[in-house]
DNA sequence: GAATAAAACGAACGGTCGTGCTATTCTGTC
DNA sequence: GACAGAATAGCACGACCGTTCGTTTTATTC
């Protein structure tokens, strides 16, 4: 039970300092506001971690948990293909706005931007956490091709990589600029994404006979 | 010459500032740590500024005038449509990939990060400059589509959100992901847009003929 | 060359940071 | 109820932060 009873003071520290990192980064949470936040002594807090180092460590990996069970997991029980990309982004975009957990947004997105010039354990997890989400996307959009729901020739990469831009301007815009058409411009530019996807806008076979009618050759830089 | 002279002094501090400040972030600027790398007291250098506020605000809009001169200046002696579009996002890119001002990454979008949950002068400077931008965007794409480069029902400020966020992706995964790819993948995507923007890729009206052949309905979630 | 103003300096202050050390309180076991 | 061990608290430290202030250097003007 001590056992228990520390995982638990462990839990209900992290999930504090979550919020606090949300709204001043990994680098603007400190021990002494977590400590006053939680209501314990600085000290006291401070021995469930082996340092300041540990501590924001654990918070990045709580957040990629966090994310990995609200955005990837209920939509991987999805039906392959579209259908599961589908719910993983909605799934992403509710999460982006979950204030309740994160009052001021995704923590490794903001992570990122701070640790990028500063190598080191910090830098090396939000670095890997981001690229397993781009493989599962891509992932993710090979299944669908593979169900036929996007074509074959799709490159998935291109794909995750759009994906992930339009997530970011999501996040930047909403959050920073308090675009109210922010919600709406994401749903049009992934609407689009996957439109683009299925069916064979700039089709490399077999679309040809289909297309007849005018669709006049452009350059297709 | 007494005027000149400080004005020099302040630009050499400006501008070592805003190397400080691309790698270690607005907010990761110190007093000391920017006299150190410009070679002269605390003191003496705080003298310059109002105060540590004062010297992050002359920060970000020495980083702003810069963007303008490298990026939309030079854009905007451009032919009109297209072809200044096109140079505005080269000359972006370019910027971006400008070590020698900007060793750690734009200044504005990491401060877009840092301060986005900071209510003050810094944020409103940040927003604005922001909104600014995407409005010349915006501004030019109008031009674009006045000039027949780009169809006529063309949403300029879905396009400008695209835009910024192909922007923001590969600032990210260049940066942060050092992804080899990420000028591949931003170039096509911006030649995606353009071709969307330019041409009837979902267009709204004579298009559904075309598709009869399979494309079953999917749910469509 | 003396007088004056601007610029830069050096030392110090109060505050907060992360971090150790030692004591105290809590909790479950015999 | 004594005991052991874990959890927490209290306190102090050294380092660095932004800032202030009095002094010294540097430049300008007569």
């Amino acid at each position: 039970m001590s056992e228990a009873k520390a995982l638990n003071t462990k839990t209900v520290i992290l999930d504090t300092a979550m919020k606090i990192a949300s709204r001043w980064g990994i680098e603007g949470l400190t021990i002494g506001e977590l400590a006053k936040a939680v209501g314990m002594s600085k000290s006291g807090l401070f021995a469930h971690f082996g340092g300041k180092d540990q501590l924001q460590l654990d918070v990045l990996k709580s957040a990629t948990e966090n994310f990995v069970d609200a955005v990837m997991r209920p939509a991987f029980v999805e039906p392959r293909g579209e259908p599961r990309i589908r719910a993983m982004v909605k799934n992403w975009i509710e999460h982006l706005n979950d204030e309740g957990s994160l009052p001021g947004g995704s923590i490794l997105i903001a992570a990122s931007v701070e640790v990028d010039d500063k190598p080191g354990p910090l830098r090396d997890f939000v670095q890997k956490a981001q690229n397993d989400l781009i493989k599962n996307i891509e992932r993710a959009a090979q299944i669908a091709v593979d169900e036929k729901h996007f074509r074959n020739d799709l490159d998935v990469e291109q794909f995750a990589w759009s994906l992930y831009s339009f997530v970011l301007g999501y996040h930047h815009f909403k959050r920073m600029l308090e675009d109210p058409k922010a919600d709406l411009h994401f749903k049009r530019s992934f609407g689009g994404l996957l439109e683009v996807a299925r069916s064979g806008a700039i089709p490399k076979k077999e679309r040809p006979k289909l297309v007849t009618k005018k669709t006049k050759k452009r350059k297709s830089a």
